[in-house]
DNA sequence: GTCTATGTTTGCGG
DNA sequence: TCCGCAAACATAGA
């Protein structure tokens, strides 16, 4: 569910509430697979007295240097939260890690279907560098997309959402991308003609940016839904034009919006804005 | 009550 | 290289 823009919403508001340089005085675990490295007892005992000396993303991932020269990876996958609250709180029910501050806060990590992951490494370099550009960063252009796209036979759905293509994208976005730049998800990467590649580049920019203003996608009332830090709701749904909206008219053409199974992915279109052969009726 | 789908990633077999 | 599938789980909705 958190894609880049719900994860740098989450990045903001940790910072925002001055986590950095607040000292680690304890951590517990709940559900020992939640930590991926080292072992939960391992990573109490790390962790314990330290400080984030920063909080920051990289794709999906939180990101947070610790002072001892670590740093602390964290992948929320499908369902994962982060709630900042006093410590007197009671612990909810998928709450598996507690991180306990010296000022009386802690940062529990809450997760009903216990797919995501925190991880305290000597260099994550090596989980982050296999990951793609970072699609809002300087340096992806266009040109930087294309000889990326120029290698690659893959369908335009699948490889959006491989994290080493291209970092941050998920379901939501993609969707939303191929809409904007009327790009079929079932057409190939090295096929795209120049203008074309202009348009996603622009389309992937325009609804990422869009996303983070509107502090990420929030849908329906489901627990295992986006809230950024404490439950606080995004307000992105109301902007998606595509996504989760099947039977529904298309923005820009009327015609209903489809749903389609594209690399075992549920995949929403207009195939009348977005054709597989472009110029061709379907 | 039962069944199906789910926004992510990884690893396997073909 | 690429694809399909299963697995890690809980919950919402039909």
């Amino acid at each position: 569910m958190p894609e880049l823009p719900e994860v740098q919403t989450i990045v903001n508001d940790l910072n925002s509430a001055g986590l950095t340089g607040c000292r680690i005085i304890g951590a517990r675990v709940f559900w020992p697979r939640t930590i991926a490295e080292p072992s939960p007892g391992a990573f109490c005992r790390r962790i314990k007295g330290k400080q984030f000396t920063a909080i920051d993303r990289r794709g999906k991932y939180l990101v947070f240097p610790v002072d001892d020269g670590a740093t602390l990876l964290i992948h929320l996958r499908m369902s994962g939260h982060l709630n900042l609250v006093r410590t007197n709180t009671p612990r909810t029910k998928h709450e598996h890690v507690v991180i306990r501050f010296a000022d009386g806060r802690q940062l529990r990590f809450h997760d009903p279907r216990k797919f995501g992951r925190l991880q305290l490494v000597a260099d994550p370099a090596i989980i982050l560098n296999r990951l793609g550009p970072e699609p809002l960063s300087s340096g992806f252009t266009a040109s930087v997309l294309a000889s990326r796209l120029k290698k690659r036979r893959r369908l335009l759905k699948p490889l959006l959402l491989d994290q080493t293509f291209i970092a941050g994208l998920g379901n939501i976005y993609v969707d939303e991308a191929l809409w904007e730049a009327r790009l079929h998800p079932c057409r190939q990467a090295c096929g795209l003609a120049a203008p074309e590649i202009k348009a996603l580049h622009r389309a992937i920019r325009r609804v990422l940016k869009r996303g983070l203003k509107n502090l990420g996608t929030s849908l329906g009332t489901g627990k295992a839904n986006f809230y950024s830090v404490s439950r606080r709701r995004g307000r992105n749904s109301d902007q998606l034009n595509v996504f989760r909206r099947a039977g529904l008219a298309c923005p820009r053409c009327q015609s209903p919006i489809e749903r389609i199974i594209v690399g075992q992915r549920g995949t929403h279109l207009c195939t009348k804005c977005q054709r597989v052969v472009p110029g061709l009726p379907r």
